[in-house]
DNA sequence: GTGAAAGCGCTAACAG
DNA sequence: CTGTTAGCGCTTTCAC
């Protein structure tokens, strides 16, 4: 908790304050705090002059000290677990415009998928007094997420997590599971395995979909999981662990479209073809999955539907409309695309 | 069970503050405050007593008092253009790993590559009083860096700006373009056509890269260029363009990876194969250009690297080490994959 | 070592 | 409408 603290030669050229601008406009400290709020109630004359000063002095109010006497800040903070995961791009964007239009901004961190990194995001963004704390996809302990619910609404999107005192919003895993596997299953696979996506948030209710999944579907005895990541490196090696095990299976759902990626890589360097020899199913129906080169099969999860919900849950908190954990979860839908096909009629022995 | 006031609109929980704890402790409040920032000759039993009280309490120093009282907040703004170019992604790793070292915090924003909400997006940093301003491939008018210059130190990475009082990193697009220009020139290509990055940042310097090395080789005649974009769809659109006019181009470059990406869909979809009948070359390596479904030719900048040194950038200054401009430009280098290839020896028509 | 006092730039509550 | 007066939570003197 104690920081570094270097202490160091004050640097700053004197910004201008509010007083700097009444002076300027010869009007009252009070009076130009009303022009800056909007207030009514100043007269058009003195408006026009408090205007001119503040654009002439440059002058910007300084929401430090709003924020302090207010104690509010009107900042959301966001934890994106990772940034690399277009995903999120579209969770960023359901925030972004529900959020204007609110009256609220929003700051974003990461801490890089590290479990310490993200927590120190998050402290970090508490000890700036934000009004309102997002966590996408969090890596971090229940407990910390707890921590932080005792100071500020929080709501967690896309994880599930037993820390009963936070909203969230999640896609429904369990469903998005299922309409994976039996949409392999009904194009006439049975070993379907499943590369799941080790500690990551919301990775063990998928894999617990697939496990029930497959035992709806009677094939208990082909079930096959290995552990992977929500990346590509977790895809790639996952696929490479179930290469080296016999038999091969003749689909794989991935945890999401990146690891499916390094899945098929790896398939690729064995000389297995998708959808020919192995198909190959994602999860987040990213713009990835799109592409035309890669054109993968994958649940799709409404980003932006979560973002935005998130958002409310946190904006109904702040505004005292609620103070009971709501949990929305929103339900997927499975696109089809080139990367799943029927099983191979003689499945290919590798070498 | 956390208690916690209920239904009370804007304002709400009682906070422990720095009083609180030296209550708690025992102490006075200055000696909390060395405690917490760390400061030599405090007993170690009253350091004990308020490392205790702290925990008990769930207290968190208010930067936002610290930061008012300082003049500076320690806090280091980051604009990015486009959180779905995960181009991005590295640039972030190099600002955040720098930052932690020395003792920074970093917040994000983002326009989503809109310049008015861009320009908000820096105004909110403002008013915030980061300490340093990082701007990634902002696409705001000059105006608005050199109005953000007259408050704070600004970096801006990865365009070329007229501003003359910010620092900058970027690669050197003209250098970059024409290691792409000239591979394809090397493989035996002479009508290289180019899909420009539209009004994005840097597009207009890569673009004359292109011109020039073009003319270097003696295939002024063959220059062809058409208005894109750094995205997927603006690469999409700028290839059905190319595709519309006669003769077809044998050769490719696109204003950045997602461009071409977009470029090898309609590409494709005009049954046309890469790099068989046209080779296509990207620009920033990212992770996208890896996939082997892509494998994608592509000028490499090192995103890490970019964001590290406009990092440094930035603390020179605050350090006040520094005050007159400096320029940083990381040199390019190609990654050849498997979309670029000799011409075809007889050039497809279409249809 | 400790405690009291003076603000940082702003808003809010009143009195003129 | 204006000006004055209190703080917000913290750091920073400067006495003790």
């Amino acid at each position: 908790m104690p920081r570094r603290n270097v202490v160091k030669p004050a640097p700053s050229q004197p910004e201008p304050t509010i007083l700097d601008v009444a002076r300027k406009a010869r009007v009252s400290k009070s009076l130009v705090s009303m022009v800056i709020r909007g207030e009514e109630g100043v007269s058009p004359k003195n408006r026009e002059a408090v205007l001119q000063a503040i654009e002439e002095l440059n002058y910007r109010p300084n929401v430090i000290a709003r924020s302090l006497v207010q104690r509010r800040t009107r900042i959301l903070g966001v934890m994106i677990s990772d940034l690399r995961n277009p995903f999120f791009g579209d969770v960023v964007s359901g925030i972004q415009m529900r959020a204007e239009d609110l009256g609220y901004r929003v700051l974003f961190n990461t801490g890089e998928r590290v479990p310490n990194l993200e927590e120190a995001a998050i402290e970090s963004l508490l000890e700036l007094r934000v009004d309102g704390l997002i966590l996408a996809a969090p890596r971090v302990d229940d407990t910390v997420i707890e921590r932080a619910c005792r100071v500020v609404p929080v709501v967690v999107l896309n994880r599930d997590t037993s820390a009963t005192c936070s909203d969230s919003v999640t896609n429904d895993n369990l469903a998005g599971a299922r309409l994976a596997v039996e949409h392999c299953a009904n194009l006439g696979h049975t070993r379907i395995a499943h590369i799941d996506g080790g500690s990551g948030a919301g990775a063990g209710v998928r894999r617990e979909g697939y496990l029930r999944a497959m035992r709806q579907l009677g094939l208990e005895d082909s079930i096959v999981t290995v552990e992977g990541a929500f990346t590509e490196n977790g895809g790639y090696l996952g696929a490479r662990e179930l290469l080296s095990r016999s038999p091969l299976p003749t689909a794989i759902f991935a945890a999401n479209d990146i690891c499916a990626i390094g899945a098929m890589k790896a398939l690729e360097e064995a000389g297995l073809r998708t959808p020919a020899d192995v198909s190959v199913v994602g999860y987040d129906n990213t713009s990835l999955a799109t592409l035309p080169q890669i054109s993968l099969t994958s649940v799709q999860q409404f980003g932006a539907d979560i973002g935005r919900l998130g958002l409310e849950c946190i904006f109904e908190r702040i505004e005292g409309k609620r103070s009971t954990p709501r949990h929305e979860v929103v339900a997927p839908t499975l696109v089809v695309r080139a990367s799943t096909g029927p099983p191979p009629a003689k499945p290919k022995a590798l070498r």
